[in-house]
DNA sequence: CTGAAAGCGCTAACAC
DNA sequence: GTGTTAGCGCTTTCAG
């Protein structure tokens, strides 16, 4: 039996069903303008009937309204930005706003493929993490015509509206509170990502303050790859082979820092007072472990909501005011690997 | 200074710019067509120096061609998705198709709504969550007029594609190995969530096997809210003070099975000796524990891949073999927490 | 409260 | 190779 092949229905389809005109059918369906009851009952009921699935493409060109958020972010592959983009999925949900996400691997010119196909769907904001852009993406993010936020970090020059942590700071608290404790031999384990900023920041701010202090970094071993508690063992056997008489490690992320929680304890180093142990993310699946990691939050699912928040609320109300800094306060969990007066 | 209210820029200012007719610009910018390589290069100097970004907007209802594919899924909470979403966007990456991404938090009716909001934007593709849906979501999903690639579970009937794996029999394969190491008391630890089929159905297979060999789960412990090593820490104290005499406990993920590993070893219980362990989900970010946890590996970057290129494969080619199955077989880890003999 | 006309910005299908 | 003419399916605007 040969079904005619169903083309999509179009408001003219629900329009013959009810016999209602297509614009009071359009009306209807969006809740717009005043409409008698009777004649919304039927158009409702014949497009439930017809199982009618509005065209939103149509829709979007003709009152040049997308109810669409671009979401670009480096990374799927650990729990930052996938926690990034719950906060931001759920906070939208309420609005009728959509996220369409984009990766960018890290990569700029990635980035400027991505945001140019965002912005040609022309969406009702955009949120993308960082504020390091190339020159291109930068003129396209000025000139999106719509608010953009940038997340995760506020150390720098925002284009419009920026909720994030300063990591520099994050670093520069961290290495307070080791110094303030008494360590003096200190290493550093992370990521060989010249293109992660935040990383680079958080060790920065690190670097300088210890610095302050007339100290220098004693050691340091870097990694590529995924954040693994396997690579944070192996990471830190290495380093402390070489450098035994390290007092202090200090990891670019929970995941490896929970690695050499757990090497160390299987080296039965005494924690932390002969090794103390700080990473960065506050990754709550992590607490268990058999010594809680000192670590900084990176308050990422608020990030997300509040960037999210930010482009619902400009979205309602366009003339919100506009290119605000939101800084948000990661507190440093002092955990048991850190504290040893 | 005011500057001239920016609207977007359209063909026109590209045609006007470059002294070309729109329809020749829109040859150029979407590489279509012969061109002479004189016009291509004006054309596209004139657009690059203008900053024009197409309107896919007007460009996809002309055309009828849309370049979004639409993600359903129930939750970004955990690693499961991200994995999953992460294999669907780097397969996607070269094809010029977009993710756009919905979450439905496990509720029936969310679905509903996500698929409908997602379908309003005619996608050249859905790729979804399990099998399971309500009639509405069916019918929306029957009608949608693309592909549709129902993915992580292959326990049902798809509508058209599928990927995934059997949880039932991933529940079946790891009791047979429990019973064949020779455990008898065995205890289950899982999530509270009767909207999660996939662990329903491994429960399923899992209890329907150990049935078979006139054993039944001889107690269990149920949690809701986040998997976290803590959570399964707590979870393992309770079941085993509850029933000391287990002598093995099955996870339903691998984050409370990894706090399983710590607690018992905190509390110095021999594993597997004494108790034998074992999780679901292959989460390859908790190799280094002292213990390798016992767990099957769902496959989840491979499943988003595959929806991803059958979704792609049909966009290239319409013709391409429909509703085809692809079953793929988790492998069983042994890990150091099962095999006793 | 309801309807008719005119596009939104682009591309398919033809002419030239 | 390049230009012209009609729409795509909806919403805006304005008239009744």
């Amino acid at each position: 039996m040969t079904v005619p092949p169903r083309r999509p229905l179009t408001l003219r389809d629900v329009s013959e069903a009810s016999g209602v005109s297509e614009m009071t059918v359009s009306r209807v369906l969006r809740d717009k303008g005043d409409v008698s009851e009777a004649t919304r009952a039927r158009v409702k009921a014949a497009a439930k009937r017809l199982g009618y699935v509005p065209n939103r493409i149509a829709g979007s060109l003709a009152s040049s309204r997308v109810n669409l958020v671009a979401v670009v972010i480096p990374s799927l592959k650990n729990m930052v930005f996938p926690e990034v983009l719950s906060g931001i999925s759920e906070t939208l949900a309420g609005t009728g706003l959509q996220p369409v996400v984009g990766v960018t691997d890290y990569l700029p010119e990635r980035e400027e493929e991505v945001l140019f196909e965002m912005l040609s769907w022309r969406p009702s904001g955009v949120i993308v993490a960082g504020l390091e852009h190339s020159e291109a993406s930068r003129a396209m993010l000025v000139r999106a015509g719509c608010p953009v936020v940038e997340i995760m970090d506020t150390d720098g020059d925002p284009i419009d509206a920026c909720v994030g942590i300063s990591h520099r700071r994050a670093g520069r608290t961290m290495a307070e509170a080791i110094l303030e404790q008494g360590y003096r031999r200190i290493g550093f384990l992370g990521t060989k990502m010249p293109l992660d900023h935040r990383a680079r920041k958080r060790f920065e701010g690190f670097t300088a303050t210890l610095a302050r202090a007339g100290i220098e970094i004693a050691d340091r071993e870097f990694y590529s790859g995924g954040s693994a508690l396997a690579k944070g063992r192996e990471m830190t056997r290495t380093l402390m082979a070489r450098s035994p008489d390290l007092d202090f490690l200090y990891y670019s992320n929970d995941m490896i820092g929970a690695g050499g929680v757990l090497e160390l304890a299987a080296q039965g180093v005494e924690v932390p007072g002969r090794v103390g142990l700080a990473g960065f993310n506050g990754v709550e699946l992590l607490d268990g472990l058999p010594r809680q990691l000192a670590t900084m939050d990176a308050c990422r699912r608020e990030i997300g909501q509040r960037a999210a928040a930010i482009v619902a609320g400009r979205v309602t109300d366009p003339d919100l005011a506009r290119a605000a800094t939101e800084e948000l306060t990661p507190r440093l969990a002092w955990g048991d690997t850190l504290r040893r007066r």
